[in-house]
RNA sequence: GUGAGUGUAGCUCAGCUGGCAGAGCACCGGAUUGUGGCUCCGGUGGUCGAGGGUUCAAAUCCCUUCACUCACCCCA
């Protein structure tokens, strides 16, 4: 075949689709009991809104960013991309709308596509999908430990085991100089560093932190928490209580730093055990200063993205994945059969279950072979002995057993067998 | 960008030091004229990823290339 799909890119047809609508579906209901509202921004915008956000040193600006050729008669000014990621769009937005101004507390989600060009692997892929939460306007430690809180219901309602790593990296004032004590930390180390971090030294010194070859080393290196100015520690010290009195079980991971640039104090990352390498499902925090490094009003900011494709494989391997349940298969044999068995049909589905109509021109035989394979928990069978005494076959595939009833009460019977 | 692994039927894979391309599952049909799952019998289905080389002979050995997978980097 040539006309493959795209490296990196994914077809999800029937159960994994399934999975990913049931994981949406689910955050959206979560999202909307605690009252954020939703957004919908566009799949591209300007290259510098992720330059001015996101970091110029980010490898995501680098070298990760899809930009788009525009037509020559194109009235835009300046280089397009596809967004590697939700925020900046969202906060590019909110500042449009002259939200930073007028009403500036807000809280809102979003869900779709987001696109980077790196090397795909296990739960990582050039198309990917977030769902994602900002709240702008609030500073206090309650907003930030109950975005936790709700991530953590979120997380019971799918059934999976996560865990929460939490880190304050301080703010304006505190962390310059811990990012400073971290760079001294590295040059003095130089010469134990693995190659990266000697790279990760001029581009990002924050980033030695977290590296896997020199976690020996980097158990004794600065810890953002000796750091904090007190109004960063005070917040710090907020949330984790907070959590404490919500009971959300979490770890304080000292080396928690995030990739971008816009961070500031609270940081979060949950891990899944079940998906590979790539074992981050969820991530996020505090960014402070953003909004007003992108052209708004000071206004404070926090928020989270959770990986799609990451959740389904931890839904997957967990076995919490959606099964899709099939009610009833009808097969009618004839062509006065057929005419009821539309009708049959017909008043089945508007009580709301799920019925196949099989194909006319398959034997009986064949037919009940396919109501099996679909998974339906009943046949409804009508040929002419049925049309004569004027009742349809109900056969429960599952029992094997079947009876005759009159057609008006084929639905009923059904429903209260899947309710029981 | 770096490293490793894998490409053989729709799917999962076997195929030894070169010698007629296979199994299981799936699908279709039959045993069973209107009754599935189990069993038995039969059938459809292949440019062995692609190109080149060595050889009487290549799925197998060599070279090139492409694709996929996993990991690093980085990130959801």
């Amino acid at each position: 075949m040539e006309l493959t799909r795209l490296r990196g890119f994914q077809d999800l047809i029937g159960p994994s689709a399934e999975t990913f609508t049931f994981i949406e579906d689910c955050a959206r209901r979560c999202v909307e009991r605690h009252c954020f509202r939703e957004i919908r921004i566009p799949l591209v915008e300007r290259i510098e809104l992720y330059d001015r956000s996101t970091g110029e040193t980010s490898d995501i600006v680098q070298k990760q960013m899809y930009k788009i050729e525009r037509p020559p008669e194109s009235d835009a000014t300046g280089a397009m991309v596809l967004r590697p990621e939700g925020t900046p769009g969202v906060v590019r937005a909110y500042i449009e709308a002259g939200l930073d101004r007028r009403e500036p507390e807000q809280r809102f989600f979003y869900s779709g596509p987001m696109l980077r060009y790196e090397r795909p692997q296990k739960g990582r892929y050039r198309q990917f999908h977030q769902f994602g939460v900002e709240v702008f306007g609030r500073s206090d430690a309650l907003c930030d430990a109950e975005l936790l809180v709700m991530i953590e219901e979120f997380r019971r309602e799918l059934g999976i085991r996560l865990t929460f790593q939490i880190n304050s990296i301080g703010d304006a004032l505190c962390r310059p100089g811990f990012r400073e004590a971290v760079l001294n930390f590295g040059l003095k180390h130089r010469d134990e560093l693995c190659e990266d971090c000697k790279q990760r030294l001029t581009r990002n010194p924050l980033r030695l932190l977290d590296c896997k070859i020199d976690a020996a080393l980097v158990e004794s290196a600065p810890r953002s928490i000796d750091y904090l100015c007190p109004g960063c520690r005070a917040h710090f010290d907020k949330v984790k209580d907070l959590l404490g009195a919500a009971g959300v079980e979490f770890v304080e991971n000292p080396r928690l730093v995030r990739g971008l640039d816009y961070y500031t104090r609270t940081t979060f990352e949950v891990i899944s055990a079940d998906v590979g390498a790539q074992s981050t499902v969820i991530a996020g925090g505090r960014y402070d200063g953003l909004i007003e490094a992108l052209g708004g009003a000071p206004v404070p900011g926090i928020g989270f993205a959770m990986g799609v494709e990451r959740l389904a494989l931890a839904l997957e391997t967990a076995g919490r994945a959606p099964k899709f349940e099939v009610d009833a298969a009808i097969i009618s044999i004839g062509d006065a059969a057929a005419r009821k068995a539309i009708t049959v049909a017909r008043a089945m589905r508007e009580r709301g279950l799920r019925v196949e109509m099989l194909s006319p021109e398959r034997r009986p035989k064949a037919l009940l072979g396919r109501a099996a394979k679909i998974g339906a928990r009943f046949a409804v069978i009508i040929g002419e002995n049925e049309i004569q005494k004027g009742v349809v076959v109900l056969r429960d595939l599952r029992a094997s057993s079947q009876a005759e009833l009159p057609e008006a009460q084929v639905a009923e019977t059904v429903l209260a067998a899947r309710a029981g």
